[in-house]
DNA sequence: ACTTGACCTGGAGTGCACTCCAGCTCCTAC
DNA sequence: GTAGGAGCTGGAGTGCACTCCAGGTCAAGT
């Protein structure tokens, strides 16, 4: 099965754009071309096409993913680079879950606060320092 | 207590310049002068910083960090719009928690197939897609 | 034949959030 | 009284990741 450059985008959630701009920077491989010039995918391209959005989703800048790419690239021999920088990256990605966590606390407080302020409930001294100007 | 500004910078995570880039496009009011007509932050000033940290780092954009710090300016009538305003911030950062989360799924799965490459041990099938070229 | 629509290329432009710089003013310590 | 360091201003520059554009090609439908 093959897909128009429409097609990959519309499975990968990049735009048109993106796709050839990813190519041009070497995050990708040149995929196949029909007999018109055209971008043909393979089912291949797409899979990795939507593994690297989740690497950019989870932040990953794109340079390493383009080491990571051309790594792949090299072949099997590179396996233990590959692993390296993923887990690297997911130790990453689970700090940056925990920091979001600690975030979203910080505004259940903030919103608790609002809340008793809108209905007019006397607020607790311990809440007052997050209440009106402070906020 | 007042503070320099290089005593708010260390306090909140902010560079110096981040801090006068801030006050410029109006995301904090102006700090009070000492007599040498340098900034002079006040504890209040270091809290609201440390807020807005928090809502930077959960990815709200400047804009809207602006729109929130004018409501705050404008006093308690605004509480409602304000509290509006973090409830649906909140809700992106929950989406973005879940989504990071799903993601870390995938990391792992790749991870786990990567560490059974190198173990040399045999691939059970349902992993196969995962591997070499396409991983 | 001709219109339409998807796709092509190389290159320029955008938006965001800083970050850096030159040239200046102050205050403090020696 | 002078050297050094922190801070000041306005403005320019940076890095990232796209996003858009002009001008062209190609295949299919009418």
């Amino acid at each position: 099965m093959t897909y128009s450059i429409a097609q990959a985008a519309a499975s990968s959630g990049l735009s048109i754009d993106t796709l050839r701009y990813y190519e041009r920077i070497g995050l990708v491989e040149p995929p196949a071309r029909d007999s018109g010039g055209r971008r043909d995918y393979s089912d291949e391209d797409l899979a990795w096409l939507t593994f690297l959005t989740r690497l950019r989703t989870t932040g990953m800048p794109i340079r390493l993913m383009r080491d990571y790419a051309q790594l792949r690239h090299r072949g099997v021999g590179t396996a233990a680079r590959r692993r390296q920088i993923l887990v690297e990256h997911r130790a990453g990605v689970r700090d940056r879950i925990a920091e979001l966590q600690s975030c979203l606390e910080v505004l259940d407080y903030k919103i608790t606060n609002y809340e008793m302020i809108e209905h007019k409930l006397p607020v607790p001294a311990d809440l007052s320092g997050a209440i009106g100007e402070a906020s």
